[in-house]
RNA sequence: GGCGAGGUAGCCAAGUGGUAAGGCUGGGCUCUGCAAAAGCCCCAUUCGUCGGUUCGAUUCCGACCCUCGCCUCCA
């Protein structure tokens, strides 16, 4: 039975996914390469999306892409580039990061530029007028009532009275009906170059917001089932979406809202001026492999706020490391003993396996399911060390570990590297003075192995090589 | 000021009205010529503080202290 914390009601809620579950996740702005704590909201949407699938579901995801907003459009003007050159670079960026993370792609990635995608707000934007929840202004732009939408607010728990009132908005854009009011259709003005499309309110752009709503239901529908983000999309992103949908349908826009907390670096809130602000990129140049990243990302659950730091990563590497010999050892364990093994009762052991996944069942509670795996693991040594596991058993652990690593993606890179001839030579120089008990050059041939790269782990009767961690 | 999240061992982090999962670090041991990114074992009388309810609270209630986030376009 699948539980998930709804932001809109504040309460963990039974899921009951239908035939498909029509996700959507709030994208990159792609201006600038993406930091982890943007991908921190990816890895735990990845995450859901694996669970949902390993439950049996078939999951519809839509990620959408904002490459027009003013942070774009100043972007390719400062580099004197096209909009879309200046935005395919970190389109290309994000993607590559997303695979460095072992994201799974979504069904479809709607970009706000793409034809079909503008179409559609337009549309949108109409229908608001027309309805009288929209208005054109004096500056040309058309902007959402407010006040024709009272539930505005609902998801955020904001009373909006309260805002008003506050000092702290200053009302310096006279052209709303209301501060709060906020905009669809942007005119277009000089600094915008040619960032501009045609409407029936003249030249202009998009707003942010109405850009997920229209992608959102031109591509799943009136009303989806999920719907994620950050916690700082809740306000006014997400309220503004279900604004637009609802007043345009007369429909639920999303049934599920999650939202996660926020990274922070070393206890504080990432900055570029506090030097603790790293993108995927930043980590992998210092040897950060792509899953360690992601297992730092995904071992603390998804409303909590995450702490990342060095010595997290550290930590992370450990632990997959633990996990790597684990595996290795069943695989070894499963092409070298023949079923002669004494059998056990199997029920007697493993019985904890499901609790993976009921684990994550709960609002994907990961350190519980992680618990899970780690006793399991150090259960199977044990059973290892005693020669009590039987073939068969190792066989039904080993696709336990498929089954969770599906939803985990942790495993070392299927490729191993190919070892290097001048390794090689060495690794048999070694053997040659092993044979020998020379040990003095036994080691010193150890730390020059080690020097390209590759770790030794001597066995009864033979040298293994392991590369170390780079970027997988 | 308003709204929200959180304070559990050196660090990270689950959890429950009945006496504290798991990971990392550390210590011990096994293996090893020595090693190791190897394996096993051990490591919180205690869950921010102070009260209350209770046979019993880390878990429920109240007050207080501290940290962090959001409050109009930052995941």
């Amino acid at each position: 039975m699948l539980h998930f914390y709804n932001t809109l009601t504040r309460q963990q809620e039974h899921f009951t996914p239908g035939e498909i579950i029509r996700f959507y996740t709030c994208g990159p702005t792609v201006y600038d390469y993406a930091h982890i704590g943007n991908f921190r909201a990816y890895v735990f949407e990845d995450l859901l999306q694996r669970h949902l699938e390993a439950r049996g579901n078939t999951v519809n995801r839509v990620m959408n892409l904002t490459d027009v907003d003013d942070k774009t459009i100043r972007g390719a003007r400062r580099e004197g580039m096209l909009l879309q050159e200046y935005t395919a670079r970190y389109k290309k960026a994000f993607f590559e990061d997303c695979d460095a993370l072992r994201l799974r792609p979504a069904t479809s990635y709607p970009a706000a530029t793409d034809p079909e995608n503008i179409a559609a707000m337009i549309a949108m934007i109409q229908t608001l007028v027309e309805k009288g929840h929209a208005y054109q202004a004096e500056d040309h732009s058309v902007y959402f009532r407010i006040a024709s939408f009272p539930r505005y607010g609902q998801l955020a728990h904001v009373d909006l009275d309260a805002q008003r009132s506050s000092k702290r908005i200053k009302n310096d854009e006279y052209t709303k009906e209301e501060i709060a009011d906020f905009a669809l259709w942007k005119a277009w003005n000089q600094e915008d170059d040619a960032a501009s499309w045609e409407s029936p309110w003249g030249p202009g752009r998009p707003g942010w917001h109405i850009e997920c709503s229209a992608m959102a239901t031109r591509l799943l529908g009136d009303t989806i089932d999920i719907h994620c983000g950050g916690v700082d999309n809740m306000f006014p992103h997400h309220e503004a979406e279900i604004a637009q949908c609802e007043c345009v349908s007369g429909r639920t826009f999303a049934r599920l809202w999650m939202h996660c907390a926020h990274l922070m670096v070393d206890g504080m809130k990432m900055a570029k001026s506090a030097g603790n602000f790293y993108t995927v990129r930043d980590l992998m140049k210092r040897s950060w492999s792509g899953r360690e990243i992601r297992y730092v990302l995904l071992s603390v659950h998804y409303r909590m706020p995450l702490n990342f730091t060095m010595e997290g990563l550290e930590a992370a590497r450990h632990s997959l490391y633990r996990i790597d010999e684990w595996i290795r050892r069943l695989e070894e364990f499963i092409q070298h003993a023949a079923d002669s093994a004494p059998i056990i009762k199997k029920e007697t052991c493993f019985t904890t396996l499901e609790d993976f996944f009921i684990a994550l069942d709960d609002d994907l509670n990961i350190s519980a399911a992680l618990a899970v795996l780690f006793d399991v693991i150090r259960e199977s040594h044990r059973l290892l060390d005693q020669e009590i596991l039987s073939h068969n058993e190792a066989m039904a652990l080993l696709d336990w570990w498929h089954r969770v690593d599906s939803i985990l993606a942790i495993t070392p890179d299927s490729h191993p590297k190919e070892i290097p001839k001048n390794v090689q030579q060495l690794v048999s120089l070694r053997y040659k003075a092993r044979a020998a008990k020379n040990w003095i050059e036994s080691d010193r041939l150890r730390d020059a192995i080690k020097a390209h790269g590759w770790i030794i782990k001597d066995t009864k009767n033979e040298q293994k090589l392991l590369p170390q961690e780079s970027n997988s």
